[in-house]
DNA sequence: GCCAACGTTGGC
DNA sequence: GCCAACGTTGGC
């Protein structure tokens, strides 16, 4: 059973572009620090899923383009070296907290999705990324929301 | 186990 | 830059 995700990312860090350019045009999520998210990524994501490539904190917050998982939850080396910025002290190689997905660009939407349009769409009443304070940087999308939201971006879905 | 203080996220 | 909504931390 085919699952999706929405994963967000502040495109002055890493945006969609940077994935569609990243070698393979894969790359592996690392530095999600928080645990409901881990435990998405360690447990519930699996290789062929769908994943909608949202850009936050930016002038118009939208979804811009999908990916796909490509590789399951692995433990987050970056936990594990003091300059990444993402250092967690606590999380060793034996006994790994902090979990990666690798993910490879799929498509580019013709037009980005905004936010304040996925507001607006009936359809997308109950999207957890449309609930105030939802603040997960990797959550579940629904296959319903998938579909909605891939026909809007001019992609088929 | 409670809860205040603090840091972060992220839209606006 | 502001601020609401969270998650985490640490004293008790």
């Amino acid at each position: 059973m085919m699952a999706y995700w929405l994963f967000k990312s502040e495109p002055s860090t890493f945006s969609l572009e940077h994935l569609a350019k990243s070698p393979k045009k894969t790359t592996c999520w690392d530095g999600v620090r928080n645990y409901q998210a881990r435990n998405l990524l360690r447990d519930e994501m699996r290789k062929g899923d769908g994943v909608l490539f949202y850009h936050s904190s930016c002038a118009v917050p939208a979804v811009v383009g999908t990916a796909e998982i490509v590789k399951n939850g692995y433990p987050d080396h970056t936990a594990q070296d003091p300059e990444s910025g993402h250092f967690d002290p606590k999380s060793t190689p034996e006994e790994p907290i902090w979990y990666m997905v690798d993910i490879r660009f799929r498509q580019r939407f013709a037009e980005p999705v905004s936010l304040a349009e996925m507001r607006e769409m009936k359809a997308l009443e109950g999207m957890l990324l449309l609930r105030r304070g939802q603040r997960l940087s990797v959550q579940p999308v629904t296959a319903c929301e998938w579909k909605v939201i891939l026909k809007k971006g001019g992609l088929p879905a």
